[in-house]
DNA sequence: TGGGGCAATGTAAGCGCTTGCATGGCGTCA
DNA sequence: TGACGCCATGCAAGCGCTTACATTGCCCCA
């Protein structure tokens, strides 16, 4: 009968084997400079004790821990979802771990994150939008921490960004709104502030007006409300765009969730969409096509970006490279919830 | 000019501050048992050299790191997403780090992930659902590693479960279903393979209609329709449901997600929700209010599952207690995808 | 004034692992 | 047969930290 001591260390393993630590640890590292006799044995008493190697005194030593950290601002938002799952994929099939951590939006609380992460040795990090605390900023590169930003594009960044441009996509779609003859528009947005991403799709609206010779004053011409992520907040921003002598005819949304309760709170008030008035979204996610009317949106790669991210990353990590990856496209999918401003 | 290591350690802040790396360890893990001088002069040290404990170092020695993992089938879910973040809230008010990673349902990955996150010296494990490999089971009983399971609800689980009780909710669904008059039942289900959470809720189906005396026989009385998670496959499984002869009256889904899109796909077939078929769900996700017709569903707290959840791994953890919370209470959201059956 | 006690700090061991270097055994070749 | 070299393995240092125990110095009281 053999004793299995709950956490069986390297040297528990060399005593079952008959060897010394350094063959246990070369087994499990280099087994080539082991001969196969030894090997066998070594591993056979790894696997009967259930040995698992203490990470810590690893990375302690190694100096590496082959996993990356990635911060998001919240878990409870589907447009992160999906390109973190991507990049975890990604991220294991190059043979690293994936650890999340959520910033709840909060510039303190990211840096916290950062920090526990890296002192968990992390060997990279993903972070989302351009925007931070400049002691973070600061901090990975005093300890020459890779990191990358994704969700957003930003080709003269500090870090090396995957991602697309906000700004031009958000513009392309306002134009289209202007083609169609609207003039009276108005913004549903996340608040801006420590958000570079909110801010260039509003600037993105901003450039289509002003090219079209429209006024984008805040007060005068453009009105923009800022909201929490929410579909009851999208539509409680909608309703109080909507209660004015000349409302809008069309409302674009910083992002889909907002235009998906603005939808619904339209319908709530009785008007119809488009007919009454047109909303648009950001981002494409599943629930664009759910709303109905479908919601017209700027659709965003996110697997992609998750994907790329992760082999940018790991690159940085291997190589100590900087990669500059391109932009990713975005597109233009028009549905149902835009369509030409009502005649007077 | 001081030099600025890029990695220091205790012992570059010791020298800092001209004391003893035993002191420095003492301010930032007892500081009352330092003398105020010294404190202040050993922070300040601290902070110019921007030193952040080694985590692995310090995990290898104090046997604990305040970091708990959890293993989730995916993050491209809003079910579990909502939990989660809760539940990551609650963890760091408790003080303890959450790690997250994924495990794509698949019992092999789970594993593969939990045995990651004990090696990086997590104190305790959160899981969702109760089907999993023997081996994992044997692995946490092994290391003596806490694990609470949530997600559902099992008196006898070998594992504090933190959660509702599946089968019991949609029961209660199913009741409300056949006392509207429906006697065609259908359901499209997750994969129930694997899946405590998803048989649990088919069982709950078959009870009430065992209980109204209907056959239950997957081939004679109840449909059944597995399929993988996403508003494409409830869609597609809807489709193959109505274009029988005798097509069911109602269709329950398995949850929201799956009965989202088959309104879509009901719509898109010229069927009207619910006067036509009758649709429900299950989870009360934010989207359930977004279809048209809003989704009748069973409502589960997440975040308070997830609150819960954290506060007991944290007294399994500090206190190795061995708690078992009651289920929660799940809900019946009654709206209008469910009416009563067509008259023939 | 001297001894006891206590608070503040230092000393050093050891957590579990990797790895450079030392060791020893064996095959090879002259 | 003996010297050489090489391969498999062992030895031991040291990664950065915590903490039990030792040491120091000061205050207080007799």
């Amino acid at each position: 009968m053999t004793v299995v001591p709950p956490n069986p260390t390297l040297e528990d393993v060399a005593r079952m084997a008959g060897v010394s630590t350094a063959t246990v640890s070369r087994c499990l590292n280099a087994p080539d400079k082991v001969v196969e006799r030894t090997r066998v044995r070594v591993l056979e008493a790894v696997r009967e004790l259930g040995y698992l190697p203490n990470f810590g005194a690893r990375a302690m030593v190694a100096r590496r821990t082959n996993t990356i950290g990635a911060i998001i601002p919240t878990m409870a938002n589907a447009i992160f979802a999906r390109g973190l799952q991507a990049f975890q994929e990604e991220a294991r099939r190059l043979g690293y771990q994936l650890l999340v951590a959520s910033s709840s939006y909060r510039a303190d609380l990211e840096e916290e994150q950062a920090r526990a992460l890296a002192a968990r040795g992390a060997d990279g990090l993903l972070l989302i939008g351009l925007e931070r605390a400049e002691t973070l900023t600061a901090f990975l590169a005093q300890r020459g921490l890779p990191a990358v930003v994704a969700w957003t594009y930003g080709a003269e960044a500090a870090l090396p960004t995957v991602g697309f441009d906000n700004r031009a996509a958000m513009r392309g779609l306002a134009e289209e709104v202007l083609r169609l003859g609207h003039r009276r528009v108005a913004m549903i947005s996340a608040p801006v502030a420590h958000n570079d991403r909110a801010r260039a799709r509003l600037e993105g609206l901003r450039d289509a007006l002003g090219a079209a010779g429209l006024d984008t004053g805040s007060n005068t011409g453009l009105r923009v409300i800022e909201t929490r992520y929410g579909l009851d907040e999208g539509g409680a921003a909608l309703a109080r765009l909507m209660q004015g002598e000349t409302p809008p005819t069309a409302v674009l949304c910083g992002n889909d969730v907002l235009a998906a309760g603005a939808i619904r709170q339209a319908r709530a008030l009785g008007l119809r969409v488009p007919e009454d008035v047109s909303i648009t979204g950001f981002d494409d996610i599943e629930l664009a096509t759910l709303v109905t009317p479908a919601l017209t949106t700027v659709h965003v790669p996110h697997q992609e970006m998750g994907r790329l991210a992760a082999r940018c990353l790991v690159e940085m990590v291997e190589k100590s490279a900087q990669p500059r990856p391109a932009p990713l496209a975005t597109e233009l999918r028009l549905r149902d919830s835009l369509g030409p401003p009502p005649v007077v």
